[in-house]
Order: structure tokens, then C-alpha cells, then sequence
DNA sequence: CAGAATCCGTTACGATACTG
DNA sequence: CAGTATCGTAACGGATTCTG
């Protein structure tokens, strides 16, 4: 008789797809350092590029878009000469910071149980 | 004159290279769905399969393997028979769970935002 | 059941060059 | 400065088949 089919306990938000569609705020290469990068206020194109060092404008501008069009920042332009163009979180894109900063703080600290772990292997309660 | 790159003003986390080491924690199709589906616990193989139904056995295979080896779930083989193969999160690997929870809820408010703009556009202060 | 092996199509990224 | 256009390539995921 094969195996039964464990229900899923706990399944508040409904489909695992939903979480797909959510994960797609943050998809695409260097999103989250865009994110990351305006944590702190708004930025001009040109200074992502610096901070985001091996990033081509190409793909920069295109994830710009797509996060201005998914409501993640907002995009100004500034009628200087010439002509600059600003980047800033929205409210809700704000909110994606603590969650980077998570994930950020879990990586770190793998890293760290990794590289210790690896001195000082078996230590097992019989 | 050209303008001056401002300087990227709360730099706590040093490159933004980390940031992109870390969220490679959880990269990969399916990769958050595989954290989702076991945050209320244990569950096997072939559980998670049904779990995230368009999945293949490959894909889930390969994200399983990468995810245990970053330290983010364990894998059991039990002794039953046929065999089955157990699969947990870390301690560190749990701590995943709330930021991709929030970013869940930060994409649901932004999906409410989009329809209820779209019906009654601009409110704005003068 | 849990998975490895193979093949193959799509895509998204990078490099480069060009525009307003 | 802030992009867009075009091209080539590598990587990833999906489908299928096979094994212990």
C-alpha cells in the first residue's frame, strides 16, 4: 500500500502559486540591490550604476521599469541640464527592506556555521 | 559640470555582492515554494511534489540538494519500504519563513493598491 | 518511492553601439 | 545623463526515460 498523501497543515495563504506571483517583486538580476540601494532615499540612474557595480544599463533600466510598474518605486524626472532622473521606494516597497534584511542576516550566519562547522565537526549526543 | 554621484548614504551591509550571495539562499524555481511547504514541518519527497503541483521531479530534486547543502533543510531517508526520504528546515532555515512572509503581504497589498487605483485615480493635495 | 540521465527550447543576461 | 536597439551566448527549467 503506497504512502498516504500527508494533508498540509497550516496553509493560511491559499495556493503555493500565490507565493510565485509575490516572489516575482523581487525577480530578476539585481533587483534587490536596486531595493537595497534605495533603502536609504531616492538615487539617480547613474548612481545605481555605481553602487551596483557590474550592472549594464540595459538591464538596470529595464528592472527599474518593472519595479516602478509592479508599485515597488516610483520614478521622477528632474528638469535639470542635463536631465536626470530619480529613483525612490514607495511605501510598500519600503516594507521589502526588513524582509532583504532577513534573508541577508540567515545568509551570514549559514556562512558562519558553515565555515565553523567545518573545524570542530561531529559533536552528537548519543 | 558633470553631477556629483552622491555617496550612498547607511552602508551597514558592505557590497552589494553579499546581498546577492545571500539571496541566492533562496534561488531557483520553486525554491520558496520548498521553504513555504515545510514551514509547518517535516514532509517527503513525493509530499512536496503534490504540494507544488507543476514541479517536476528533477527540479525539485536539484533545489532540494542545493538547499540542504546551503544549510537551509535537512534530508532523512527513513527505513520503511518502499523508502522514503524526509525533508526538514534548519533552525536558520526557518528564519526564512517571516521574510518571505512579508514579502507575501507586501505583494498582496500591492496587487489591492493596482485595482482600487485604477477605479478612482487621482486624489491628490494641491 | 526517490532520484539520476538525457535532450532540448526559452529566456534573460552581458557586451557593444547608438540616440535625445 | 538616461536610456534604447541589436546580437550572441550560457544557464535554467520542462518533458521524458530509466534505475535502485
Amino acid at each position: 500500500m503506497p504512502l498516504k498523501v500527508r494533508k498540509n497543515r497550516a496553509e493560511p495563504p491559499p495556493q503555493p502559486c500565490r507565493l510565485t506571483e509575490c516572489m516575482a517583486l523581487i525577480a530578476g538580476a539585481w533587483a534587490p540591490n536596486v531595493i537595497w540601494s534605495l533603502r536609504a532615499g531616492a538615487r539617480r540612474f547613474s548612481e545605481l550604476r555605481v553602487d551596483i557595480p557590474p550592472v549594464t544599463a540595459k538591464v538596470l533600466s529595464r528592472r527599474l521599469s518593472e519595479l516602478e510598474e509592479r508599485g515597488v518605486v516610483t520614478r521622477r524626472v528632474l528638469a535639470t541640464s542635463p536631465p536626470s532622473v530619480e529613483y525612490e521606494l514607495t511605501a510598500l516597497g519600503a516594507e521589502l527592506v526588513p524582509a532583504l534584511d532577513a534573508i541577508v542576516s540567515v545568509g551570514h550566519r549559514l556562512k558562519a556555521v558553515r565555515s565553523q562547522g567545518r573545524r570542530q565537526a561531529k559533536t552528537r549526543p548519543p
